[in-house]
DNA sequence: TCGACATTTCGACAATATTCGAAACATGGA
DNA sequence: TCCATGTTTCGAATATTGTCGAAATGTCGA
């Protein structure tokens, strides 16, 4: 990916964060873990018309940060900490790979090793 | 700031990045380091007129990822790495404070100590 | 096969964003 | 004081976004 496009993408996936009802969406997903949410249950929880929150999650999935997996009538989405990794990363080298720079970017902390994504 | 407050100041401040040339004048402040950059410098150099760039550097000023200071006739424009890397925090809290997590934020490099924002 | 459930796609609407030129504002020098 | 320079504000045109209801798609159980 060339620098253009690398920039291009993480536009896109601010911009897929940058709104209430998405970034909200994706913080109920990153508690949800592996297990993921229904897309009516986020819908439940955010108070929208499944028409909308299917425009929001159809958003997150292009720029990457959710994938999606269908489970008998449901869809299960589930947040990529891989993709939202590799944003914080990139933003990381551009806040500090500047001429001057002090800041330590708090690490993160790892709680546990993951409980699997079993269902 | 409560949750519902931090939350909006963040999806300001993403939305201020998540635009090709708003991003693109960041990362030329975080490059220009403490000497920043005049407003028409960016212009200039994004190919943009002046009263759009003038719109855009508005918007990351109220994100407050910018700070300015009138110098002479032209307005100095400096990226604030703290703010910066406040998102960076929420964003590193809010993909590692979830149920499971193995991703390591790459640690900010801190290439130098700061030549001064000197003129 | 049929009906109920879960979700997406489509079509439309209001609201917001992006862009520019023209005009206004601020600063410094002749 | 007057003019040139640098930037912002204003006003308007176009494009994108967020929202919903209605209809279409996919899945399961009777």
């Amino acid at each position: 990916m060339d620098s253009d496009e690398q920039a291009s993408h993480v536009v896109r996936a601010l911009g897929a964060l940058a709104q209430d009802h998405r970034l909200a969406a994706f913080r109920l997903l990153i508690e949800a873990g592996g297990n993921g949410l229904a897309a009516g249950e986020l819908a439940a929880r955010l108070a929208l018309a499944p028409s909308s929150l299917s425009h929001h999650l159809a958003l997150l999935a292009q720029a990457g940060l959710v994938s999606q997996e269908r489970r008998s009538r449901s869809i299960i989405y589930r947040a990529d900490l891989a993709a939202m990794s590799a944003l914080i990363g990139y933003l990381t080298e551009n806040c500090c790979g500047g001429a001057d720079c002090g800041i330590a970017v708090p690490a993160c902390t790892i709680p546990a090793p993951c409980e699997g994504a079993a269902a």
